[in-house]
DNA sequence: CCATTAACTG
C-alpha cells in the first residue's frame, strides 16, 4: 500500500477510531514512519488512547522519551495513571513535573493529583497539594474545589471540607452533590440537607444525584417534609422516575415505617439495580419483615449473570445494622462457590457482618485466611472485637498493625478509642489521642466523638468536655456522647444543659438522646425534670417511646423510691412491658427493700426471660437483705441447678501507666503485706469514727464458699490501699471495677477520701463515683 | 468493604 502524504488530522482521527492495542501499535509505527513522532498533539492523543486501553507502560515509555512535553501531556499522563488506579505513579509524575520542568501546573493538574492523594488516603500530602493549588491560583476553581472538598470528606474532615466549600463563589451542581453525599457518608445528615436548601436559595441546578443523596439524608432523619419538597421538585424537573431517585424514596418511606408506599415505589422501578434491591431488602429487615427480605434476596441471587463481587459487597450494608445469619451464610457460600471470597472487599464485608452477629470466630477465620489484608479488613476485625467487648484482642491486633508498620486511618483510631473506653484504659487512650493529633484525625467527627466517650468513660469528664468544646463539627451522636458522659458521672444538670443547647441549636434529637438524658436524671434523682422531658419527648418532639424509654421512666421513679408511681406507670403503658421495664422495677425493689413488689416483678421476668439467671440472683439478694434467708437459699438453689458462674470481682488501678489488677482477697501482689497493713490502719480509724461494717449481717444460712467470699476483702479496697501507698500525697486516685461497688466499699471509700484528703474516682460496672471529703458525687444513688 | 453514643441486673 502506498502511503500518500498524511497530515496530523489524519493520525488524530486514526487514533480516535482505534479500538485494539495491536491496531494502535501499527498506528504508532505509521506515526514514526511519517515523521510525526515529535508532534506534540499526535503523541498526546496516542498516549491518551494507550492509557485508555490500559497500556500504561507503553504510554509512559513514549512519554519519557518525548523531547519537549507540555503541561497538557503531563496532565494526560497523570490522569491516565489515576484512571488505572495507580495513584502513586500519578503523584510521582506530578513530582517530576515540579522538579524537572519549568511548567506551571493548572487547575486540571491539581484536580487530578488531589483526587489521587484522596484515593491513597494520604492526608498530609493532600493538604499540601491543597496548599499548592491555592498558591497556584486554582484554589477557587470549581473542579479543583470539588476534588479538595471530596478529599477532605473522604478523610472524614467535614470541617475543612465545609471551609473550602464556603469559599467557592459559585459552587456548581457537582460540587454541591459532593458536599451533600460526603456529609451523608460522614453521618452528618442535617448538614447535608442544609447544603441542599442553600442550593434551592441560590438557584443551583439539580440532577438526579442531588436528589438521591438528599433523600438518603432525609431517610436517616425520617424527614418526610424534606421528602415532599424533593418530590415536587423532582417531578417538575423530570427526575422523579430516575432509578436512584425512586430508590431514595423507597429508603425514605421504609425508614419511616411506611412499607406499603415503599413497595409501591419499588415496583415502579423498571430495572432495579443492586442499590434499589438493597434499599428494599433493608426496608424489609428494618421493619422486621424477614421473610420478605429473604425472598427478595434469593431473587437477587437468582439473577446469577448480574451477580458479581460488587453485588455482594453492595448487599452487605443491608445486613450490617441488623445482621441475619441465614442471609450471611448464603452470601458466604455463594462467594466461595463463585470464587469471589478472595476479593478483599467481599472478605472484609463478611468479616463485618459476622462480627455484628457475634460470630467473631467465623470473622477471625476469614481474616486469617485472607492473603492480602486491606486496611479495611484490619479495621473490620478490630472493630468487630471492640463492638463485641473483646477489648484485649482489639488492642493486640492494633499493636500487631503497628508492628507491621501499617498506618492506621481514622476508622482504626475510632475503634481503638472505643476499646479504650470500654476498658477504662486512660493512658492508652491518651496515647491514641496524641497519635490522632499527629495524624490530623482529630477533626474527624467519629474520632472526636469516640474521644469524648473515651475520656468520659475513663473518668476524665473535664477532658471530655474540653474536646467537646473545641469541636467545630458535631453530629447528634457527639452530643449524645457528651450527655451520657455527664449522666455516667452523675452530673445531671450539665447533661440537661447540653440537652437544652441541642434543642436551642436545632440539632436533631434521637432516641438515644432521650435515653441518655433520662438516665442522667434517674441516676441523680431528678424525677420531675425527667418526667417533663419524657412527656415533651412524646408531645413536643413526636417520638414514640421505645421499650428502653419506658424502662428509663420506671428506673427514674423506682430509683427515687416512688415504687407505687413506677407501678402505676407500668400499668398505664400502652404496650406490654418488656424485661427491661420489669428489671428496672426489680432493681428498685432491691434498693428500697420492697419484697412483695420484687416477687411480682421477678415472676414476670422469669416468664419473659427464663434464660437470664441474673434475675434469680437479684431476687435472692433481695430476700437476703430482708433477712429471709430461707427464701433466699431456695431461689439460689434454682440458680445452682442452672450452673450459674458468678463473675469474680476485680479492680484495676494504673500507677505510672502500669496497670495493676486486684481480685477480692488476693494475696499474690508484691506489696501484699503492706497493703493489708494499710487497710487495717484505715479500718481501725474508720471504726473509731463510728462506721460499722455491714458484712456480718448477711452471713446466716450462707454456704461456706460464699461466706468466704463475703469475708474476703473486696478488690477495690485493695486497689485503694495500694493507690494510697504508691501515689503522691494529695493526688487523685482512679480505680476501675468490673462489678457494681457494694455499700460497704462505698462507705469505706467515702471515709478514706475524708481522712486522707484525696479525691478518689471509682468507675464501677455502671457509672462513676467521685469521692471527695467524705461525700460521693452519686449522692448515694447508684 | 472498615468507624462514634444509650438502655434494669449480674
Amino acid at each position: 500500500m502506498i502511503c500518500r502524504a498524511v497530515d496530523r488530522n489524519f493520525f488524530l482521527k486514526l487514533i480516535s477510531n482505534t479500538v485494539t492495542h495491536s491496531h494502535l501499535r501499527q498506528t504508532h509505527a505509521q506515526i514514526i514512519l511519517n515523521g510525526f513522532k515529535s508532534d506534540l498533539a499526535t503523541i498526546t492523543k496516542l498516549i491518551q488512547k494507550l492509557s485508555d486501553l490500559g497500556s500504561i507502560s507503553d504510554a509512559t515509555l513514549i512519554c519519557s522519551t518525548f523531547p519537549n512535553p507540555d503541561l497538557f501531556l503531563y496532565n494526560v499522563v497523570i490522569r491516565s495513571f489515576s484512571r488505572n488506579n495507580d495513584h502513586s505513579n500519578s503523584l510521582s509524575i506530578y513530582r517530576q513535573l515540579r522538579q524537572n520542568t519549568a511548567l506551571v501546573p493548572d487547575s486540571f493538574t491539581y484536580a487530578f493529583v488531589v483526587s489521587a492523594a484522596s484515593k491513597l488516603g494520604c492526608t498530609k500530602l493532600g493538604s499540601s497539594l491543597h496548599g499548592h493549588a491555592i498558591v497556584g491560583g486554582s484554589g477557587l476553581d470549581v473542579f479543583v474545589g470539588a476534588a479538595i472538598v471530596d478529599m477532605y470528606l473522604n478523610f472524614g474532615n467535614l470541617g475543612y471540607a465545609h471551609k473550602v466549600f464556603d469559599k467557592i463563589p459559585q459552587p456548581d451542581t457537582v460540587l454541591c452533590n459532593t458536599m451533600i453525599s460526603g456529609s451523608v457518608k460522614n453521618g452528618c445528615f442535617s448538614e447535608s440537607i442544609l447544603v441542599f436548601k442553600d442550593m434551592i436559595l441560590r438557584g443551583t441546578r439539580f440532577d438526579s444525584t442531588t436528589f438521591a443523596a438528599v433523600l438518603t439524608a432525609a431517610a436517616e432523619l425520617q424527614e418526610l417534609k424534606v421528602g415532599m419538597v424533593i418530590e415536587s421538585l423532582s417531578i417538575k424537573l423530570g427526575f422523579h422516575w430516575h432509578v436512584h431517585v425512586l430508590t431514595g424514596f423507597v429508603s425514605l418511606y421504609a425508614k419511616c415505617g411506611d412499607m406499603l408506599t415503599a413497595r409501591c415505589l419499588f415496583e415502579q422501578i423498571e430495572r432495579p439495580d443492586i442499590i434499589a434491591y438493597n434499599a428494599m431488602i433493608s426496608g424489609f429487615t428494618c421493619n422486621q419483615q424477614m421473610a420478605n427480605a429473604v425472598d427478595l434476596f434469593n431473587k437477587v441471587m437468582a439473577l446469577q449473570h448480574r451477580v458479581n463481587s460488587s453485588t455482594l459487597v453492595g448487599l452487605i450494608p443491608v445486613l450490617n445494622p441488623f445482621g441475619h445469619l441465614i442471609l450471611t451464610s448464603a452470601i458466604h457460600s455463594f462467594s466461595l462457590k463463585n470464587n469471589l471470597i478472595s476479593k478483599t472487599s467481599v472478605g472484609t464485608a463478611l468479616i463485618t457482618v459476622y462480627s455484628r452477629l457475634n460470630e467473631i470466630d467465623s470473622a477471625r477465620k476469614l481474616f486469617d485466611e485472607s492473603l492480602n489484608k486491606s486496611l479495611a479488613a484490619w479495621n473490620a476485625m478490630i472493630s468487630g472485637y471492640a463492638q463485641n467487648g473483646i477489648t484485649d484482642k482489639a488492642i493486640s491486633l492494633f499493636q500487631e498493625m503497628q508492628n507491621f508498620k501499617i498506618p492506621p486511618n481514622p476508622t482504626t483510631i475510632t475503634s481503638i478509642l472505643s476499646a479504650c473506653a470500654q476498658l477504662g484504659a486512660l493512658s492508652l487512650g491518651k496515647w491514641v489521642h496524641d497519635l490522632a493529633r499527629k495524624e490530623n484525625f482529630e477533626s474527624n467527627v467519629y474520632v472526636s466523638t469516640a474521644l469524648i466517650d473515651m475520656y468520659a468513660k475513663c473518668g476524665s469528664i473535664n477532658e471530655a468536655r474540653q474536646v467537646f468544646d473545641t469541636l467545630t463539627q458535631k453530629n447528634p451522636v457527639t452530643w449524645n456522647a457528651m450527655i451520657s458522659g455527664y449522666g455516667l458521672h452523675g452530673h445531671a444538670h450539665e447533661a440537661l444543659k447540653i440537652f437544652n443547647k441541642m434543642v436551642d441549636l436545632n440539632v436533631p434529637l434521637t432516641g438515644v438522646t432521650f435515653v441518655s438524658v433520662l438516665y442522667a436524671c434517674s441516676h441523680a434523682g431528678l424525677v420531675n425534670e425527667g418526667e417533663q422531658i419524657f412527656y415533651k419527648m412524646v408531645g413536643d418532639h413526636g417520638f414514640k417511646p421505645l421499650p428502653e424509654h419506658y424502662a428509663c421512666m420506671v428506673d427514674l421513679y423506682g430509683r427515687s423510691g416512688e415504687l407505687q408511681k413506677a407501678l402505676t406507670f407500668i400499668n398505664s403503658m400502652p404496650v406490654d412491658p418488656g424485661p427491661a421495664t420489669w428489671g428496672a422495677l426489680l432493681s428498685a425493689c432491691k434498693t428500697h427493700k420492697n419484697t412483695d413488689l420484687a416477687r411480682l416483678a421477678s415472676d414476670k421476668l422469669f416468664e419473659l426471660d427464663p434464660e437470664n439467671v441474673g434475675y434469680h440472683v437479684l431476687l435472692s439478694n433481695i430476700h437476703t437483705a430482708d433477712k429471709n434467708y430461707h427464701e433466699a437459699a431456695s431461689v439460689r438453689q434454682v440458680v445452682k441447678n442452672q450452673n450459674l458462674v458468678k463473675t469474680p470481682g476485680c479492680t484495676l488501678i494504673e500507677i505510672n501507666k502500669i496497670p495493676h489488677v486486684f481480685t477480692s482477697g488476693q494475696r499474690s501482689h508484691d506489696q501484699t503485706d503492706a497493703i493489708y497493713a494499710m487497710l487495717e490502719k484505715l479500718m481501725g480509724k474508720m471504726r473509731e469514727a463510728g462506721f460499722q461494717t455491714d458484712t456480718v449481717t448477711a452471713l446466716h444460712d450462707v454456704e461456706d464458699e460464699e461466706k468466704e467470699l463475703m469475708v474476703k476483702v473486696h478488690s477495690e479496697k485493695l486497689a485503694i490501699a495500694f493507690g494510697l501507698m504508691n501515689t503522691e500525697t494529695g493526688s487523685e486516685i482512679r480505680i476501675m471495677k468490673n462489678l457494681r461497688v457494694c455499700i460497704d466499699c462505698h462507705n469505706f471509700t467515702k471515709f478514706v477520701s475524708k481522712v486522707t484528703e484525696r479525691v478518689i474516682v471509682v468507675r464501677d460496672a455502671n457509672r462513676f463515683h467521685h469521692f471527695k471529703d467524705g461525700q460521693c458525687s452519686c449522692g448515694d444513688y447508684w
